[in-house]
RNA sequence: GGAGAGGUGCGUGAGCGGUUGAAACGAUCCGCCUCGAAAGCGGACAUACCUUAACGGGUAUCGUGGGUUCAAAUCCCACCCUCUCCGCCA
């Protein structure tokens, strides 16, 4: 969420910003400022009349005490009871209408992102290793892994139906090798503690890292007594609000989280999209970095987070190159993104395997999520970063297309053998 | 699922329906004292919003949301959370 004084001093520039982002200002900020002093307006009146009504009261409390006639001011109070509940109900209605705008506001794109149209604007930063060369032609995953007997797509249809995925034996280990690997490297040698959240959060987390309240089409929904609870998109939701509500210690910062978790997405609007395979699943898993970081921090540290999920690859020997998404691709909350898209052979393309996001104050604001700068009595937003270290099910696919050999079985990287214990996939019978 | 106890500021912990935004103690910060420190003494110490050029003024907030009342941390209702015991259970 943005700053609502920065918004109100800063109209032009949101609107130059928001036009960046391919959205149209004077739609979305349609009647922000009539709103805005229509708020402050009834605001201002109410608190008027409440100060004379708790004068009122102060002199009945005095009146009393002394055993004197109190019934004229108690009439007066009595009277400006109804107004003040008007203004109330007046106020609390701008309140909400301003914040639904405000709540609908994407993130403002830092001043380095590339202005574009499309994702065909994004710009690559740089390029790491280079495409294996094949004496055969490349098969795509979901023939190798049904070659192999690990990856059964038809099944996981019947237990719960399209998009969903499941893998037997060395398939199985594979993805628990991989994210076994990533969390050993980000904990061992990058400093980041690892965290095992809950899978379910309640609709205020949710809020705080900015997918509710626009996008609950793309979420699992848990009907939960009165409340409902949500599937977990992504770790970044439970570890970022692990600090909602609180002040963290600066001495602290930058605080660097990871997490292995089980992801949920709805994939709606995505029917026709990556129906093969298990590029786009509804539930995947996923090791995710999380940063709480000082503002003047937060780009060194998304720089650093960046390079963190790179190493994976690189330890993986996998070919992948870095993006830095436009004005128009990067995400509802976030102010600058990196994409790392590694390079998959089978289908002769670099996929998304991995998203670095900074998001500047606009979680932190959402979530309340604040520290105290040394020497100073005022506590101010935390920056916000994640991205992921890496999506594991996507980064099984890059091996098992990378390493594939002639004869459809795999060999697994190096970095991966002490987790696998074994150095090849073989095939299989289902 | 059943029975009970409780939720107050950074922490502990008071709080007859009306000078309580909230005692006291502790923590922290600033002074004094000291060669320096400790102790002691004095002082400061919540947040958000509205208003003001500024000083300042005002409003709200004692788990959350309603209600009663001229007036609610204090009374009533609902909900949430924590703890203890019983039952069930991976």
């Amino acid at each position: 969420m943005l700053d609502l004084n920065f918004v109100r001093d800063n109209l032009p520039l949101v609107e130059e910003k928001l036009r960046q982002r391919g959205m149209n200002p004077s739609e979305v900020l349609k009647d922000f400022q009539a709103i805005d002093s229509e708020r402050r307006h009834a605001i201002t009146q109410m608190e008027t009349l409440k100060a004379r009504r708790n004068q009122a009261s102060d002199e009945i409390a005095r009146l009393k005490k002394n055993k004197e006639d109190a019934s004229a001011h108690i009439q007066a109070t009595k009277d400006l009871r109804e107004q003040i509940q008007e203004l109330e109900k007046k106020s609390a209605d701008a309140d909400a209408r301003l914040r639904e705008i405000l709540t609908s506001l994407p993130n403002l794109p830092h001043d380095g992102v590339p202005v574009g149209k499309s994702e065909a604007d994004n710009v690559e930063v740089r390029r790491w290793g280079s495409e294996p060369a094949f004496d055969f032609k490349p098969k795509p995953h979901w023939e190798l892994g049904e070659h192999l007997g690990v990856l059964d797509l038809e099944r996981a249809a019947k237990l719960t139906g399209a998009r969903f995925a499941v893998y037997w034996a060395l398939g199985a280990r594979l993805e628990r090798a991989l994210a076994n690997f990533m969390l050993d490297l980000h904990t061992r040698e990058h400093g980041y503690t690892e965290v095992l959240p809950p899978f379910m959060v309640n609709s205020d987390s949710m809020y705080g890292t900015g997918q509710l309240p626009k996008f609950a089409q793309d979420l699992f929904r848990v009907p939960h007594g009165e409340k409902d609870l949500w599937l977990i998109p992504t770790a970044e939701v439970p570890v970022t609000n692990l600090y909602r509500d609180e002040v963290l210690d600066a001495a602290k910062l930058p605080v660097c989280l990871t997490a292995y978790t089980p992801c949920f997405r709805s994939e709606a609007g995505s029917y026709g999209k990556d129906v093969r395979g298990i590029i786009r699943q509804h539930q995947f898993q996923k090791v995710e970095l999380v940063k709480f970081s000082r503002p003047e921090a937060s780009y060194d540290e998304l720089e650093k987070l960046t390079h963190n999920a790179e190493t994976v690859l690189q330890r993986l020997g996998l070919h992948y190159r870095v993006m830095t998404l436009c004005t128009a691709d990067i995400g509802f909350s976030s102010a600058k993104t990196y994409d790392i898209e590694v390079w998959l052979p089978g289908q002769n393309v670099f996929r998304e395997i991995s998203s670095c996001s900074n998001f500047e104050a606009f979680q932190a604001r959402r979530a309340n999520i604040r520290y105290r700068p040394e020497g100073k009595s005022k506590t101010e937003f935390v920056h916000t970063l994640n991205g992921s270290g890496l999506a594991v099910g996507r980064t099984w696919v890059a091996v098992v297309e990378n390493y594939q050999q002639a004869d459809g079985s795999v060999l697994i990287p190096d970095a991966l053998q002490p987790y696998m214990g074994t150095d090849r996939i073989t095939p299989r019978s289902l």
